[in-house]
DNA sequence: GTAAAAATAGACCGACTGGTCTATAGAGTA
DNA sequence: TACTCTATAGACCAGTCGGTCTATTTTTAC
C-alpha cells in the first residue's frame, strides 16, 4: 500500500496516479508561473483532479503539494547529474551537455519552462520553511553531486566546493536571462565563459591547489 | 511641471513624492515576494497611499507599477555598476566589492531581500510582454557594462560577453541560493570560484585571445 | 479672485483565491 | 453479502484579488 513507483512522499501513504498527476501538473505549473502564480483550480484542471483529491492526498493543502513537486524534481533532475556525471567523462563535457540540453529545451517550448526550484526558492520568504527547506536541499544535492565528480577529477575540495556552487548558480542565472530575453544567447554565453573556467583551472590549479 | 528628481518615468508626467513612494513599495516588495505573492491592498499600505492615487499616476495598474519598479531599480543598480567599474579599478576587485556588499545586505536583512528583477523574471510567461521587456533590458545593461569595464582591460569583445553572462548570472544564482539557504556561504563559493576564472583567464588568454 | 487640472481618497465590484465539508463510488476482507 | 477504508467528486465559503468609480481636496494658470 506504499511506495510503488518512485517519489519519497510522506509516512505510510497513498498510491501514485492521482498523486502524481498533481505532483505532475504542480512541477509543471511552477515552472512556468511560480507558487503565486498558479491557481488551485487551474491546476486541477490540469491534473483533471477535483479539489477534494488534492486535500486527501495531501492534508497540507498547496504547500505540501509544492514540497512534493520540488522534491520530485529535484529527484529527477538529480538522476540526470547522475548519469551524466558518474559515467567518467570529465565533468566539462557532461556540462556541456546538460546546458545544450537546457538550450534545446528553452526553444522547442518558447521559452515558457524554467527551473522549478529557482522560482519558488525567490518568491518564498523566511516564514515558508517547509519549501525553504525543501528547496534548499535541493540546490545542495546539486552542488554536492558536481563538487564530487570535481574531486574524482582531483580537484582540492574547497576548489570543488567553490566551482560547483558557481556552477549551479550559472545555470540557473543564464536559465534566467534566457528565458527572459527569449534567446538562448545569454545561457550560451555562460557556458563559453565556464569553459574558459575550466581551461584556466587547468593551468593554474598548481600553484592554487590547496587554498581555500 | 516635469521630471524634477531623478526617475525616467512616462511621457511628460506627475509629481514624485506618491509617486516615488508607490515605486519603492514595489520595489521593496518585488524583492521578496514577487510579482504575484505581493498584494496591492498591502503595497498600497506600505506606501501609505489610497487605491485611487496608484491608478490616477499609473493607469496600466499594477503591471505599469512593476514595469516603473524594475526600471528604477535598474537604473540604481547601474549607478552602482558604474561607481565600481569606471573607477579604472581591475573588474575583479569591483566585482568582490560588489559581491561583499550583497552578503552583508543579506545577512543584515535575514536573507529577505533578494534581486527585484529576478523574481519578476522567473514569475513572468512570454505573455508578459512589457515587463519582460523591462527585466531583459536590464539585464542586458548589466551585461553591457560589465563587458565594457573587460574590453577596458583589454579582453576581447567575445570573452568579455561571455563573461559578463557568467558574472551576472553567477551573481543571480548564488543570490538565490544564498536566500533560500539562508546562508552566505554559495554566495561567497561563487565569489571564489569567479576569483579562479580571473586566474586563469590571466593564464591562458594568450592562446584564446581571439577565440569565440 | 476663479476656473481648470492634478492629486488624493476610499467605497465598491465581480472574479477568483485557497480551503472545508458532505456525499458517493470503489477496493479489500470477512 | 456486509463492513471498512481509501479515493473521487464537487458544492460551498469567507476572504482577497486587481480594478473601477465618484467625490473631494490641493495645486496651478490666468
Amino acid at each position: 500500500m506504499n511506495a510503488p513507483t518512485a517519489s519519497s512522499g510522506e509516512p505510510p501513504d497513498k498510491r501514485p496516479d492521482t498523486r502524481a498527476r498533481l505532483i505532475a501538473a504542480m512541477s509543471h505549473a511552477l515552472q512556468r508561473r511560480g507558487y503565486h502564480g498558479v491557481g488551485l483550480n487551474e491546476l486541477l484542471a490540469e491534473a483533471e483532479a477535483p479539489k477534494g483529491v488534492l486535500y486527501h492526498h495531501f492534508p497540507g493543502g498547496k504547500t505540501a503539494l509544492t514540497v512534493a513537486a520540488i522534491e520530485a524534481s529535484v529527484q529527477r533532475m538529480c538522476t540526470r547529474l547522475d548519469a551524466l556525471l558518474a559515467t567518467g567523462v570529465p565533468l566539462e563535457h557532461g556540462l556541456r551537455t546538460w546546458l545544450a540540453g537546457a538550450e534545446q529545451r528553452l526553444e522547442k517550448t518558447g521559452f515558457v519552462n524554467g527551473c522549478p526550484l529557482a522560482t519558488v526558492a525567490l518568491e518564498s520568504t523566511p516564514n515558508d520553511v517547509e519549501i525553504r527547506a525543501a528547496v534548499a536541499a535541493g540546490f545542495g544535492e546539486f552542488r554536492l553531486r558536481i563538487a564530487a565528480a570535481l574531486v574524482r577529477q582531483n580537484r582540492p575540495q574547497g576548489q570543488a566546493d567553490a566551482v560547483a556552487a558557481l556552477i549551479v548558480s550559472a545555470y540557473e542565472g543564464g536559465l534566467m536571462q534566457a528565458r527572459v530575453s527569449q534567446s538562448v544567447e545569454p545561457m550560451h554565453q555562460v557556458g563559453l565563459a565556464l569553459e574558459w573556467l575550466f581551461a584556466g583551472l587547468n593551468v593554474s590549479s598548481r600553484e592554487h591547489a590547496d587554498a581555500q
